[in-house]
DNA sequence: TATGAATGAGGCTTCATTCAT
DNA sequence: GATGAATGAAGCCTCATTCAT
């Protein structure tokens, strides 16, 4: 009876999987982890729970695979490399801006790995959140160390000054979407980049009065 | 009625009371608020379940008190004025100092505040992790201000600054006891401050070319 | 989606839905409401609890779907209005056994309704034995009204006489429930009815001494 | 310490009793029995729940004694026998006001006594509400007859016309007070009283045309 | 694929009652 | 008399998951 629906099973298949991703991501975010039940995610994405159960092996695995898929393609600071060229000045005023791009893109999934870290310790090896979080750090630390082998900046740790700058950034951006939410003392995110870079580069600029 | 308050009773009912707080804080951020059951607490304080009942009103007040006990005795930055008159270096190292502290000995509820966020968005008006964190920024913001009118630092938005150098120490800090654990990688916090002070100091400070 | 009803499957479901409610019914009419416990309910049905949940929001959704679904189908004197053409003593006897036999088909949904009347005071608007009550009683009247405009039979304030009628009956048959349970007392409600019909009948009639 | 306290410790004791009675009564009949909690009563009395168990074997026998204690002084119809010299009229008119009186003064109890029945049956033999309603309808039964041997009235079971005057009456006053709350179709029961009178008397006299 | 009935375990909470103080 | 800490059982409900259809 149902004539011409499956221009390719696969097709609306592939949708579905997605779109429960989708689902299933901005609800763990929302609400957490725990606080979000199959049926919830079932309801908000038009489908039974039983169905549900075709895609994922269980709530674990959506978790999982959220985590796997969306963060894979596009680790942060993975282009970074090429930027080794350019001045420092707009060096620096990349980096950021790539990282303020990437959590703004993911906020969900950033959200999510803060608040629920816990859930993916089990595969101790293959944590991603720490992963992402160390390798990034270890890119970025390349970066000012080839600097200060060139004699651009003070010498100092790498990897703690790159922590220095990403987590500032990254701290403001969280507390702006957890904690203070859409509150009148928000502050345009580029503003407080624009302020963090001048100052950072000052910071670590060498400097011999 | 009766004021005394020490007899033999109703001090370990106090002392239980305390210990019922203690160990659901340590529950909540160790595994989440919602992935720890009253069983859990009630078993881990070696109390029946029903008790737990006796001294809260459920789990979300028992959430509640722990925030409320915990911070309200000492906000952050609260002694913060007395530093208005030491040098510029030292009284940043304070500052810094003092949020490390605070964030060491207030490691359980810091983690909890954020990763449960949510979880206090009801009582809009009171909400104690957003008013502790803007009171706080306000605080230091004020401190710089003055330096800036002083003359000591350059002229640039105080709290924005306020918001990057405590941002990045949270940070640090937090990402430390989420996401690496018991890393080999963990580096001391102390090492992590002297630095960003450095780069801060540099940072801000009026450099007459 | 689906429009068919009737396959085995959510035939049986019906069926259970179904059985659950009258299973409910009676419990909660024989020990009260706050006396019958989901558990009791469900081992009666032969269900486990949880697929109670399945079929109805909570406890009290299955009180309110018994009370709409037992009662809507088949309000008290709702065929009366036939009875307008026949003679007095013929209509009022009508109107006697239509309302003992409801009593008696709706034995556990009145006594229910009337043990029970606070849980249904939340729904201020559609309090549902109220409305039976009043509405029952506004037909009653009617009908009375009409026989006094036809000057049949006294004019006296017709709801209160429908009340009169009808209150006397349903306390004779609601104590020989609730209060006298199944003693060598009991009369049967035929012969009461009966009974109140004759002194009824004398006791409205036009009586031109 | 505590001076002159004492005028007479039973009287304090005695008070508090009878508090408590009050109190569980009226909780009882506003919520029912079941919804009604050791500590409800006990918080409404300003009393600890321990000190309830001075008192009272338990929740139970808090009940048992309102039953006992609220009926006993004053049992329905017990000064009915006075009246067997009075003209019919007035003698009826009497039982009437009489039983009104009682519903009016003992609303409460009755109306606990109704939604609650079960709760007595355990004492078979001395279920105080049966017997009360067994008794009253007695008495007024033998009243009714000494008049039908009079020839006053029409000759027919004196016990059922007994129950139907009162059942009348009865379910007028319940449905009031329960079903109907306080709405603006409130009729005095004073003026359906003499309704009723009127009726019954009309309908029980011998009537030879 | 897709449904939704069914389960069993566990979660939060309330309660009548007891008892040391 | 009086308190309120403590208990254990039970109550209502939610949930992840399975499975016949």
């Amino acid at each position: 009876m149902a004539i011409q629906r499956e221009t390719s099973r696969s097709g609306k298949a592939e949708r579905r999987r997605k779109e429960l991703l989708q689902v299933s991501l901005r609800l763990f975010s929302e609400n957490g982890y725990d606080a979000t039940s199959i049926r919830d995610i079932a309801r908000e994405a038009g489908v039974t729970e039983g169905l549900l159960y075709h895609y994922f092996k269980g709530k674990k695995d959506l978790l999982k695979t959220i985590v796997q898929e969306s963060v894979c393609d596009g680790v942060v600071f993975e282009q970074l490399d090429q930027i080794d060229l350019l001045p420092m000045e707009e060096a620096v005023c990349r980096i950021g801006t790539h990282l303020l791009e990437n959590l703004k893109n993911k906020k969900e999934i950033f959200k999510l790995m803060l608040s629920e870290a816990r859930l993916f310790e089990e595969d101790n090896d293959h944590f991603i959140p720490k992963l992402i979080y160390q390798n990034s750090m270890l890119r970025f630390g390349a970066f000012l160390k080839k600097r200060m082998e060139r004699g651009e900046i003070r010498e100092m740790d790498p990897v703690l000054l790159a922590r220095q700058f990403s987590g500032s950034l990254v701290a403001f951006f969280l507390f702006q979407e957890i904690l203070l939410g859409k509150t009148v003392t928000d502050v345009p995110a580029e503003h407080f980049l624009k302020c963090l870079i001048d100052v950072f580069l000052h910071g670590i600029r060498k400097c011999e009065q």
